[in-house]
DNA sequence: TCTGGGGTCCTAGGACCC
DNA sequence: TCTGGGGTCCTAGGACCC
C-alpha cells in the first residue's frame, strides 16, 4: 500500500511576500493576478474577511480599502525562487518526490514507521529555512491525500499534518468533505454530480462506475477509484517534457491599432521563443489568438485563432515573430476593441534530436543558433530586454498594469532588500 | 475603468491509408 | 453495384488543474 504525502504552502504568494514584510506577519495580505485584475493568493486574515480566490480586484476594491489589506501585484521572480528553496528543503525528506505544482509536492513516505511523525519534521524545517508555511496530507493515493491536506490546513486539531493512512473513520471523514472539493471534480461535473442528489466524497465514491465512466471519462474513474483507496496516479518523478508553449497577456487598455496589435504579437512571440530555448526545445507549430473583452456586454466580440507550421521546426525569435505576425494577418480585423493576444507554440520536440533538413542550410541553422546563444546570454546577464527586436516595440502602450509589485528580493541585486544595523 | 496566465488530458469526428 | 474493417493522424471542443 502506497503512502504518499501532499506537501502544499499556505496561501503560497502571500506567505512569499510576507517572509519579506514581518511588520505584515498578522495583517490581511492578497497577491493579484497578471494586470492587477483578479484575487490569487490570500493570507487567512484575508480569507476571514471574505475575500473570494479569483474575486476580480475592482469587486472588493472598498474592502481591501476598509481592512487595510497590504495588496501585491503578482512577482513571479520571487515565487519561482522560493519555490526552489522550498522544494530543495523537501527533498532531503524522501527519496521520490514529484513536484505538482509552483507551491505543492508528492511525496513517497512509504516504509518509514512513523509518517506523521516525518511530516511534522518536514514542516518545522521548511518553516526555518524559508520562512514559508506547509500544510502536509497523508493517504495512500494523491487523491485522498489532497483530501488529508485540505484537513490539515482547515483544521486547526490537525496542527498542519493529516494522516489518513489505516483510518478506521475514513468513510465518516469522507462524508464530510463537500463533492466539489475532490480533486479533479470541477465546476461542470460538480453541477451534474449535485443534480443527482451527490453531495459528498463518500457518495461520489458509492456512484456505479459506469456511470461515472460514460459522463466523467476515464479521468472520473480514476478519481472515483482513488477515494476508494485505489492508487491509479502514479508519483512521477521525472517532469515530462513539455508539449506546449503559450505566452499571452492582457491588454492594459483596449487595443483598436492594428500597430500594436502587430507589436504584442511579435512581443508575446519573442517571450515564447524564449522560454523553448530555455526548455531545450524547438517548435514545429505556432497558434496565434486575439479576442475583444467578453465582459462588456453589447460591445462587439471576436474571439479567433489560427496556425500555421514552420518550414524546419524551430526556437528563433526572427523566425517565430515572422510566422506569428503572417497568421495575425489572417485574423485580425479592425473595428473591434481588443483585449488580449497570445501565441502558442507547440508541436515541440528536444532541439538536440533535430536532424538536419534539405530546407535548411546547415550553416543558417548554425547562426541563428549562435545568435540567439549570443542574445539569451546578455539578457541572462543584464537583465531580461536587454536585447530586444524591434518588432515588439518600445513604448508598448499596451502592457498590462503592474501597480503594486513587490522588489524582486531573492534574484535581482538591486533589489535585495537591505539590513540596517542598531 | 476595472474580470489572469499557463498548462494537461480525453473524446469524437474527419481524412486518409491498406 | 456495392459499400468492410482496421489503423493512424490531426483538430476542435470540453473539462480540469494550479
Amino acid at each position: 500500500m502506497p503512502v504518499l504525502a501532499l506537501v502544499d504552502c499556505n496561501a503560497f504568494y502571500a506567505s512569499c511576500e510576507r517572509v519579506f514584510r514581518p511588520d505584515l506577519a498578522h495583517r490581511p495580505v492578497v497577491v493579484l493576478s497578471n494586470n492587477d485584475g483578479c484575487i490569487v493568493a490570500r493570507s487567512p486574515e484575508a480569507k476571514a474577511l471574505g475575500i473570494r480566490m479569483g474575486q476580480p480586484a475592482f469587486q472588493c476594491a472598498d474592502l481591501l480599502r476598509r481592512h487595510q489589506v497590504a495588496v501585491f501585484s503578482s512577482n513571479y521572480a520571487l515565487y519561482g525562487d522560493m519555490s526552489a528553496r522550498v522544494m530543495d528543503t523537501l527533498a532531503r525528506f524522501s527519496p521520490a518526490m514529484e513536484v505538482y505544482s509552483i507551491d505543492e509536492a508528492f511525496l513517497d513516505l512509504a516504509g518509514l514507521p512513523d509518517p506523521e511523525a516525518h511530516a511534522r519534521r518536514m514542516r518545522e524545517t521548511v518553516r526555518r529555512h524559508t520562512g514559508i508555511p506547509v500544510s502536509v496530507g497523508i493517504g495512500p493515493t494523491k487523491t485522498l491525500a489532497k483530501i488529508a491536506n485540505r484537513l490539515a490546513k482547515t483544521d486547526p486539531a490537525c496542527g498542519g499534518v493529516l494522516d489518513l493512512c489505516g483510518r478506521d473513520d475514513l468513510e465518516r471523514i469522507l462524508g464530510g468533505v463537500e463533492v466539489e472539493e475532490v480533486w479533479g471534480i470541477g465546476r461542470r461535473h460538480a453541477a451534474w454530480l449535485r443534480g443527482l442528489g451527490v453531495r459528498s466524497a463518500l457518495e461520489f465514491s458509492r456512484l456505479p462506475r459506469e456511470v461515472v465512466r460514460r459522463r466523467m471519462t476515464v479521468v472520473g474513474l480514476s478519481t472515483l477509484l482513488e477515494l476508494q483507496g485505489v492508487s491509479c496516479l502514479d508519483l512521477e518523478q521525472a517532469p515530462a517534457p513539455p508539449k506546449s508553449v503559450v505566452a499571452s497577456r492582457s491588454f492594459g487598455r483596449p487595443v483598436t491599432e492594428a500597430g500594436e496589435m502587430r507589436e504584442a504579437v511579435a512581443f508575446h512571440a519573442a517571450r515564447a521563443a524564449e522560454r523553448l530555448r530555455g526548455k531545450g526545445c524547438v517548435a514545429g507549430n505556432i497558434l496565434v489568438f486575439v479576442q475583444t473583452n467578453r465582459f462588456i456586454a453589447g460591445e462587439p466580440q471576436y474571439a479567433v485563432s489560427d496556425t500555421a507550421a514552420f518550414a524546419v521546426p524551430t526556437a528563433d525569435t526572427a523566425a517565430v515573430i515572422r510566422q506569428g505576425q503572417a497568421v495575425l494577418e489572417r485574423i485580425f480585423k479592425p473595428g473591434f476593441r481588443y483585449k488580449k493576444t497570445g501565441v502558442m507554440l507547440y508541436g515541440l520536440e528536444p532541439a538536440a534530436a533535430r536532424r538536419g533538413s534539405l530546407l535548411e542550410s546547415p550553416r543558417d541553422a548554425a547562426r541563428s543558433r549562435a545568435l540567439m546563444q549570443v542574445v539569451d546570454g546578455i539578457n541572462a546577464r543584464h537583465g531580461r530586454d536587454a536585447v530586444t527586436f524591434a518588432a515588439t516595440g518600445v513604448d508598448r502602450p499596451w502592457r498590462m498594469r503592474q501597480g503594486s509589485r513587490s522588489p524582486r528580493y531573492t534574484t535581482v541585486w538591486d533589489e535585495l532588500p537591505e539590513v540596517r544595523a542598531g
